[in-house]
DNA sequence: CCAATTTGTGCACACGTGTGCGTAGCCACA
DNA sequence: TGTGGCTACGCACACGTGTGCACAAATTGG
């Protein structure tokens, strides 16, 4: 190992207690002292030892992250914000990839009793009671990310689907649209529970009853779904078929695009589309997907906040953070105004 | 914090020494003493604080690996296969991002001399001169990744770039091509360089001059390089024009594709394309490309593999590790076999 | 039955850092 | 000269774990 703060004390000729103060500004160290004991520390190329650090104040200036998969962009860019908020912080980032397997959680949870973090940010699926309640006998802070347990007095940050879905919603009722329809996600899901309920709010609230009028449309957030729903939309009478359709995300959004495609039917001119998420081949699809953007590295970034905040000690109560969407406006929905490429309107 | 070995030696009735020894299993201790000692711990919920262990030792059981992107799917497997090594030997994973940002770098190998880490693999383009030594001055262990270098002794995992050029050649020649271009990568990237000398190593060896032939045409990595570099091939006399083409990675196949196809040129028929990396839209684009399958997952296992084993002492004389690549058959060459979709031949 | 050996455990210290409390040295003022 | 207050620092212990050595108890051998 590297040179101590006995090593400094040594040089200096003082304690390693007066070097340890001067090297954390306590002003009851002289200045001439500090002096001296900095330029043995700057030329000894001192480090402070973490583990020495962590056992001394119970900080270990580590927090966690637990995610299935770092392959999916969607975790890629949870951690490239989480990282980001971290080390501005000081705090290294130590990452746990469960590949959404149960005993890859439970070890990664198990490292919360290690001292090995100050707190830890969980997006697994399915937190099982039992872990949870495990997790509770630590004092570890813990903020959950997306999957939020409010119920059980966990930190959450979540996005604000409900929202979202409205947005999508009234940009179509803008357009003149009153038949919109909606290719649900999994009723598991809470995500796309939310959604759903977004929509349903914002269609009745332009006196649409959208389940008798039969534009709730099942699918399971699967491009096959997506085209499956608009196999049924098709079959409706003219007079009942939507004129619109959101998607609850955008791979079902993709899967009714390519699908009315091949029914002959043209985007946006004679149905016009909406998704959730803003996958990055939403700009690159003809005609471009509007859609309704999760902010993912904010989502991050707030979580490593929230957590760096209650780790400090400055959040006592329990808090949830619920981040708003942005609606990105393409082509897909035909909205009269320009269509070109490069110009994307942020609402 | 939770129970210590000190709280199980109260709960048992002995010294700490004698907990902490019947945990790790030394043989001096009793069996009716370790086996009160090992309830005691489980009925607590005892879980070695490593703070602790790692002041006692010298190690604290985690390495850290430095990249520059992790939104970059390339990356984002390294780390994946990092994390499935570095776990199953019970060693955490601290991520550093530096965002190719020189200061974010700097930050991230200073960790080394905090006693963070017990070892580091490090895959950041530039490894400054300066920075190298700094580093050596601690006795951590270092693994480069795809950037290596040798002659400064430092352990290293890479790619057999020029075997895989040589492959992508002989497959090209074995389908009775003769005039196989080469669209480069940028001449400071060690990798495109030693592609492209695998290109003229295996073309040479069949009795053809790249140079004398006009057969290398400049490129640098993107797709617009690609199309540049075929507008250029298509004003040549036909007799003088490649039949086939290697480029030098996928994306600089995919703008040669593109442009190709808007000359009105069939692939594979009049041109067959090879491409480098494998990323994933090279199964998907039509026809499918032929590309060099890159084993990054492997890289990443390798890469901790070698590093703990140096951690534990198992590997004391410098180290390089050299992964082949594979040869991934799609449509691209029309190879004459089969070419539907679901049957991928590797060679 | 005593000495020698083995077995099982505890003491005390180490690792690096931080901190409550005590104290030596200095100055001011009565 | 004595008292009080202030400055600048050291002592000693704490944090949790691991380990060399000593030592008591149990076992064996003579």
């Amino acid at each position: 190992m590297g040179p101590t703060i006995k090593d400094i004390a040594k040089e200096v000729g003082v304690s390693h207690s007066t070097v340890s103060r001067a090297l954390n500004g306590d002003p009851r160290i002289s200045a001439a002292t500090r002096q001296k004991v900095l330029e043995a520390a700057e030329r000894l190329g001192y480090q402070p030892n973490l583990s020495g650090r962590g056992l001394a104040h119970g900080k270990v200036f580590s927090i966690g992250l637990v995610i299935p998969d770092i392959l999916e962009p969607f975790f890629a860019r949870v951690v490239n914000g989480v990282s980001q908020v971290a080390y501005r912080a000081g705090f290294n980032l130590i990452l746990y990839l469960t590949h959404a397997d149960r005993r890859m959680e439970m070890a990664a949870l198990q490292q919360i009793g290690h001292g090995r973090v100050d707190g830890m940010i969980i997006m697994a699926r399915k937190v099982g009671r039992q872990s949870v309640l495990a997790l509770r006998r630590h004092k570890v802070p813990i903020v959950l990310l997306i999957e939020t347990m409010p119920e059980a007095g966990f930190d959450g940050v979540r996005v604000n689907n409900e929202g979202g879905a409205m947005q999508a919603v009234n940009h179509l009722l803008g357009l003149g649209h009153k038949r919109i329809a909606c290719i649900t996600g999994p009723r598991h899901a809470s995500d796309a529970r939310e959604r759903l309920r977004g929509y349903r709010q914002a269609i009745r609230a332009a006196g649409v009853d959208p389940d008798a009028e039969g534009l709730i449309f099942k699918g399971n957030f699967t491009e096959q779904s997506g085209a499956e729903a608009v196999d049924r939309m098709i079959q409706l009478p003219p007079d009942r078929r939507p004129t619109a359709i959101v998607a609850m995300n955008d791979a079902t959004a993709l899967g009714a695009m390519n699908r009315l495609a091949r029914h002959g039917i043209v985007v946006p001119d004679e149905m016009a589309v909406v998704g959730f998420d803003d996958m990055p081949f939403a700009r690159f699809v003809h005609p471009g997907l509007t859609t309704v953007r999760q902010p993912i590295e904010e989502l991050g970034k707030a979580a490593a906040d929230l957590l760096i905040a209650r780790i400090r000690g400055e959040v006592k109560e329990y808090r949830e953070v619920v981040l708003n969407t942005q609606l990105i406006v393409r082509e897909s929905c035909g909205s009269g105004r320009a269509r070109s490429h490069p110009s994307e309107k942020e609402c």
